[in-house]
DNA sequence: TTTAACTTGTGAATGAATTCACAAGCGCAT
DNA sequence: ATGCGCTTGTGAATTCATTCACAAGTTAAA
């Protein structure tokens, strides 16, 4: 398949937001500029993006409402369950156990894991915590595909070394560090610094 | 001053973030291709994007790390304090309350605000914790620069004309939802459903 | 059946970001 | 002083992403 860009696997998870409140609304039917125009864009970008995987459009009418969000489930990959596990059971970590959006997508987290003893053998909303020296065990017996880093910054990449050799090809980043991974291993960064001094930039630099 | 991409700002801060490290391990010099290597990119890159605001290396030797990480400060606003609200006194608030990497960069966390009155009054990680009432009022008085919104979705947008109107002009979003703000506000928005939706669609389309 | 009002899907055009490639500058060794 | 090895700064070339613009398809009304 073509490669698709990063940013358009980001609006195609925007429209699907957007077509599941209208079909809590009831409404059947949508147009590339409805969609746009609540997704900040264009429909001209909306049609882009879904040409790319097909045509769910029917000319003079828009899409259907139920079809599209379904095609947007398959084709980000939300037909199917995710299982999830979190390393690192702070504070991050405990916000994102309790984080209702992971289970309503299909994700569920299973697990999460510490080297504190004081940690290990609680729960964290939940979530059983684990001793992290079980990981590599606990990858091969319950397959998980994802793993949430909410470890410190140094702890990182030597963390992200062990998931992958243990199996692990998506990782969800909150250490505020860049990480080194090879290619068939997905890393995506959530680095709350970086945007808050985004906005620091903005601050100072606007007329 | 020409436009700058979002994309080029956050390297500026990724390569500071490598700059102070090096500065730490006491080195005094640097070359494009070091940073590069660093932070995923080419030496190209690196290069490109300090140009847009001037010249600060030395041919045949490098960049002085002391200088450019200073210079990157400045250009990134960091040189000055930022106040920042909190908006939502919950899990996430509470996480980012307690995340050292803000009071590190110069971002002092001033204030929390919910509209629980259980919660009201307490404090989160040392926070006071206020009556959303009163933002108004606090913003007046008070002047922070920033607003971190983690209230539900539904709550978020109203949320933001309400700061908007008081006179924030710069958002970062933990609500998973497109948000419409002026031009002359700044709203970043970490959505972390989208992702999770970006690993889930490298994870499908991989051959 | 014809017409009018819409809306999609998509090549072509434009715009933006990245990479190339190289002249020019700097430091060190000889 | 000269030459060599290294590195910057930057136009030009290229690659990637977005927007334009319109033929073709659909519905509903007359």
């Amino acid at each position: 398949m073509k490669h698709i860009a990063d940013s358009t696997v980001r609006r195609l998870s925007a429209y699907l937001r957007f077509l599941e409140d209208f079909e809590h609304r009831g409404l059947t039917t949508i147009s590339s500029d409805e969609l746009a125009k609540q997704g900040g864009t264009t429909s001209a970008q909306v049609r882009k993006d879904l040409s790319f995987f097909g045509s769910f459009g029917k000319r003079g009418l828009g899409y259907s409402v139920p079809e599209l969000s379904g095609r947007l489930r398959e084709i980000l990959g939300l037909s199917q369950h995710w299982r999830v596990i979190i390393i690192g059971a702070g504070k991050i970590g405990a916000a994102l156990a309790q984080y209702r959006g992971f289970r309503q997508r299909g994700f569920s987290i299973v697990a999460a894991y510490d080297n504190n003893p004081e940690k290990i053998g609680r729960t964290l909303e939940g979530i059983p915590v684990r001793d992290i020296a079980q990981i590599e065990h606990d990858i091969q017996r319950e397959a998980p595909e994802i793993a949430v880093l909410t470890v410190p910054a140094e702890a990182a990449q030597p963390m992200l070394d062990r998931l992958v050799r243990a199996g692990i090809h998506a990782i969800l980043n909150f250490a505020p560090t860049q990480l080194q991974a090879p290619p068939e291993v997905t890393v995506k960064t959530v680095n709350m610094a970086m945007e808050l001094e985004g906005l620091s930039f903005a601050l100072t630099n606007r007329e």
